[in-house]
Order: structure tokens, then C-alpha cells, then sequence
DNA sequence: CGATCACATGGTAACGATTACATGCGACAT
DNA sequence: ATGTCGCATGTAATCGTTACCATGTGATCG
């Protein structure tokens, strides 16, 4: 591999001036730095990141772990986060925890070994104790969607409250009373504050929310299904599903199917996160969206800001509820 | 930030024996094996990549390059290829070239700067002058799904042309006659030969393939629907699209959809790349299913072989046809 | 008993860049 | 003419590791 020696010796001049042409400092006259500059080409030479970073200490990335690559809100979230710090001149490296602590552990740990600028993360369930070493060694960091209720990092979020009320007053109206929801893991901070807010707003019509009706998922297809499964097999089955991400929604659906029940006749359906696809279900399914892109977006700056010596505050968003069909049909849907 | 020096004086030991135990060298006492892990700890000591990385000359990661990230084709392989990777002892940095060329070079710059040990990409139309360089350098390379024609690179992928032989018959098994499709950028491997295998089927089957039946799309959503928006102006509009991939089926169903058109009565949909929501469209999907998942294991065992000086072959998989609903109602459907 | 050997450990030169400091040189003012 | 200044460039230290070579210390053996 060529280094900038052998540029240094191809332009006759020293490896510092090539440095300084590299990094457009100005005090370099302009034919020696066309020199050098042809002197690169003809070499086909490409700058060692790796040397770089060990020199000065940074390495103009950024780290993102998410829960779930699979799940189109965190594929969004991951493009609108790599869109917005490669128009800061920084790139993203991706871990995906796949809702499991142990690779969260595994990808932080690798992610610090590389000495990314600053960590955004999207804690799953338990195994923070990496994350806390990272904090505590100041490593500058943005939690994004979820986070660690305790630790002082700033959290990018939407609150999803107001439209889970919004879709509670929806199934209300068109005559569901039995509202059941499918969680997320219990100690997930999106997977509470979504069964917390259902259980308010079933409060505020008068409407009790039984254990039973809670089911237990991990915002994985499967334990949609088996949740989903749980409530058909219950003596008074919920009339209404609440699943609190599009994943569970699938497996919801995949378990109606199998069982030839129809939504929202025998089984209304909503669904936390909204997707392209939910357009073209059968039916359409009613969803609350999250402004993913700006979620990212405004992470990333909070980050950036950290990263060079800002300070950065939280910021909260807030999703709304887009009714389709498979709640029940109603008059004024919009798509 | 602590380094390697800092637990050698903790540990009343010289840097180079900190090394030793780090890399479980051999020749290290026990209890002074015990008496630098147990200084690790207490200063929270994380060894410095970039440095390794330096010194020998490999970052044990690899660049993995798609096209579109969005499309659950590319997440769920991208998935598998950590997968993989993360097996081996390996990570992996995604980029995501958005079908855009430029991004593409982009990010294959990028990666080459961090002297990523290996490179897996999956080509976009064009801009690929970055790649032939990297080829040039000898760059150990694996191109992924799509590939570039007339380097001498690996190509992991799977044959599509037996499988939309047998949707060109199911096709026609239930009435169809003008079939049309809606292509990927010209110069994509995957989108030639989607094109030809179709053509070469309707061929076969005394069927023409006339120009205006022929979609021009890019493999993103907004294509589909303005192919099919295309197909649907024609004074004789096709009976069945065929959508090389599943983004644009997803643009062709909001078109049918806008203009209120009935799958299949108005219009029989299929797509290449199936996927888990395809089960539950109205209607369900007929799709041609890739291996994915083998396709990135694969792909990562060619490029570690590659990696480490071995060497290594093209692997071909077969995709298979999944009948659903989408062309209209045959006998045998599988799930 | 001295030579040999294995083993544990230490010293130190790279790896490829950046950057503070030194140097040389022409221009300009006095 | 000479001192001063600023500009272009070179020299070398440094970042945190690894790996080669040297060294010291017992143990083993003829």
C-alpha cells in the first residue's frame, strides 16, 4: 500500500508538505501543491484513516446501535441517521442488538475499541453496563427512540402518548370495549410508556385493562404471534389488538390468518410505528407514525454537538395517529 | 483515555507484556498473567483498535456496500452478512449507496481509507471507476447479489431465470397473455437478467415482449408506480406486471390502488424478493424468494477466504417461485 | 562445574499520519 | 548594507500497539 512517504519521495518534497496539500493548509505555494497532488493520482495513493485517527485522536465516526435492523422503523432511523452525519462530514458504523443484550454489550464494546467520536444508541432490554462504563468514561452519547431512565445523556424521542389516547378514543367510537395491547419487553422505556398511556387513556373511557390483556412481547414477529395467540384462547377474547410495533402487528396478523379470523370484524388491529406497507395490508392497518427521518436527523446533531464540545438537551417529537381500515370502518379516513 | 502503558506501570510490568497477555501469548506466568488483568479492569483499560490496526496492518472488518437499505431484500441480507461476519470474528460497516452512484463511490472510498480487510458490494448502476481501482489494488472483493460484468471478482448470487420461467407459466396457466415487467437500471446484472429470463420465458410461450410493455425503473418505489402508471395510459394496458423487485411491486400496488384497480381481476402483480408482509397484502403476493440469508453467509465465507489468502470461487443458488394470490386463483397455492 | 537451554520479561523500532518547531530565503524598511 | 519579517518547507516527536531481539535466571545435562 502507497503511504504518504512514497508520495513525499514521487512529489521531492517532504512527507509534511504532502501532509499539509492533504489537509489543505494554506501556507503550501501552488505548484508544489499541484506536484503533489499529481503525485497522488499517478500513485493512485489513499490517505490511512487508521494512522490519521491514532495521530489526532478522532476518527470522524459515529456509532449506532439499534435493536432491530429488520424493523423498518430502525432501518429509517439508521438511514436518516447515516444521511444527516454524512452531511457533517461524519460516518456511522451500525450495530444491530437484534433486541438481545448480549450483542448490545458486543457491538458498544467493539464500537469504544474503535474509537467512534460518539455513540447513539437505542438501548434494548437490560445489559447496560457497558453502557454505563461508556458514560462514566464520558464518551459523548445520544440515546435515540429509547433510553436508560437514571443515566444524564440526552434522548431523542418521540412521545407517543397523545396518539395512543387519539387511538384509544378511535376504537372507542367505533365500539371495541375489550382492548388488549402486546408490550414490549418490560424494561424497554418505549415498551412502558406505550402500555402506560393505553391503560391511561382506557382509564379516562371507563374501561378497565386486566392482566390478561397485556400481553408480553420483545417487539419480535414471533411474540406478536404467540401474544396474539394467548388473547384467541382466552374465555372473553380482547375485540382489539394494540400491538406496540409493526413487527408484533405481523405476527398478530400471522395468527389471525392462521385461525381464518377477519379484521377488524372478528379483530381490530392498530399498530405502533407506521410503514409503507401498511397501506396494502389487508385491510390498510391504522398505525401511529413517529417522524422517524427528523428523529435522526435531530440525534444526530445532539451528537455532533457533544462530540465537539457543545452542549446538547434533549429533544421530544410526538407521533400521531393515521387511521385506515382495520380498526373498523369509519367516515373520515385518511391514508 | 487510558492505554497500554498506563497498565503496565499499574501492573509493574513493561508494555510488552501487557501485549502478551492481551493476545494470550504463551509465554506469560500465570500470576503475572492475573496481575495485568486484574490492572485491565481496575483502569478500565480498552484496547486501542485504531493502533492495532496500525501496527498490523488489519482491522479484522469488513465492508459490506447495497444499494438501498430500505429495501428489506438488502436489510435482511445485510443482517445475515454481520451474521456472519461477527461468527468469523469479524465486523462489518455497512454502506448504503441509496441506487445512486455517487454515494456508491462515496462509501467504497470511505471504507478503503479505514483499510476495511475485504469488500463485499452489490454494485449499483454505474460508478464504478472506484471499484476497478480497489480491484486494481487487490482489494480482496466479493461481489454480493449484483455484480460488475468483466472483473475478476467472486459474484455470490442467485439464478432468478428458472424461477421466473415458472411464473411466465403460472402466468399463462391462468389466462394471462401481456405480461409486461418493470425493470432495474439497465446496467445492473440483476436487472438484464430478470428482463432477458422473462423475455426468453414469454418466448417460449409463443408470447411477445413489445417494447412499451417494458418498465423503466431504478428498483426504488416512485418507479414502480410511474411504470405502472405508464402501462395503465396504454390504449391495450398489460393483463399481469412483473416487478423485478419488491419496492416497485409496492409502486405498482399504490398506483392500482389510486386509480381503484382490482389484483388480479384488473391486473395480476408479481415481484421478485419476497417478503414476510407479502403474506398479508390484499392480496397476498406471488413472489420469487431468494435464498438471502445463505446468500450472505456465503458471501462473507468467499471474502474471508480472500481475506486470508486463500482463495475463492462464484457460488450460484436458485431462487424459487411462492404462488399466492396475485396472478389469480389457482389450485395448488403454497403458503 | 560450566555450557546450554528454555522461558519469562524488557527495550525499542516500526506502522502512517499530523504538527510544533526549526530553518532558509527573498523582500523590505531603515 | 543589515536586521527583521513572513512564507514555504523540512525535521522529528508523537499517537498506542505489536513483534523482534536482547537479557537475565534457573534448571538440566554431560
Amino acid at each position: 500500500m502507497t503511504s504518504i512517504k512514497d508520495v513525499a519521495f514521487a512529489a521531492g518534497v517532504s512527507v509534511a508538505t504532502v501532509s499539509r496539500v492533504l489537509n489543505d493548509h494554506p501556507a503550501v505555494r501552488p505548484d508544489t501543491r499541484t506536484r503533489v497532488l499529481s503525485a497522488v493520482t499517478d500513485l493512485g495513493y489513499r490517505p490511512n484513516a487508521v494512522a490519521r485517527s491514532l495521530r489526532t485522536h478522532q476518527t470522524r465516526t459515529l456509532g449506532l446501535v439499534i435493536s432491530d435492523v429488520l424493523n423498518p422503523f430502525f432501518t429509517e432511523l439508521a438511514r436518516a441517521v447515516e444521511d444527516a452525519a454524512r452531511g457533517r462530514g461524519y460516518s456511522v458504523v451500525i450495530g444491530n442488538a437484534d433486541e438481545h443484550a448480549a450483542l448490545q454489550e458486543h457491538h458498544v464494546r467493539t464500537l469504544l475499541e474503535r474509537r467512534i467520536d460518539g455513540l447513539l444508541v437505542s438501548p434494548t432490554d437490560g445489559g447496560t453496563s457497558m453502557i454505563r462504563d461508556a458514560v462514566a468514561a464520558e464518551t459523548p452519547m445520544v440515546f435515540v427512540d429509547r433510553w436508560i431512565p437514571g443515566l444524564d445523556v440526552p434522548v431523542v424521542h418521540a412521545d407517543g402518548r397523545p396518539a395512543v389516547h387519539d387511538l384509544v378514543a378511535h376504537l372507542h367510537s367505533l365500539g371495541h370495549r375489550r382492548l388488549a395491547i402486546i408490550g414490549g419487553p418490560s424494561e424497554t422505556t418505549t415498551g412502558n410508556e406505550r402500555v402506560e398511556a393505553f391503560r391511561e387513556a382506557l382509564e379516562s373511557h371507563g374501561l378497565p385493562l386486566p392482566r390478561r390483556y397485556i400481553g408480553e412481547g420483545d417487539f419480535q414477529t414471533e411474540s406478536g404471534r404467540r401474544a396474539t395467540a394467548a388473547f384467541l384462547d382466552l374465555a372473553e377474547p380482547p375485540d382489539a389488538v394494540f400491538a406496540t410495533d409493526n413487527l408484533m402487528a405481523l405476527g398478530a396478523m400471522d395468527e389471525l390468518r392462521r385461525r381464518g379470523l377477519r379484521v377488524p370484524q372478528d379483530m381490530a388491529l392498530a399498530a405502533f410505528d407506521d410503514i409503507p406497507w401498511f397501506l396494502h395490508t389487508d385491510p390498510p392497518i391504522t398505525a401511529i407514525a413517529q417522524p422517524t427521518a427528523e428523529l435522526g436527523h435531530r440525534a444526530v446533531g445532539a451528537l455532533i454537538d457533544l462530540v465537539e464540545g457543545r452542549t446538547a438537551s434533549s429533544v421530544t417529537l410526538t407521533a400521531r395517529l393515521v387511521t385506515r381500515r382495520s380498526c373498523g370502518e369509519s367516515e373520515g379516513s385518511r391514508s
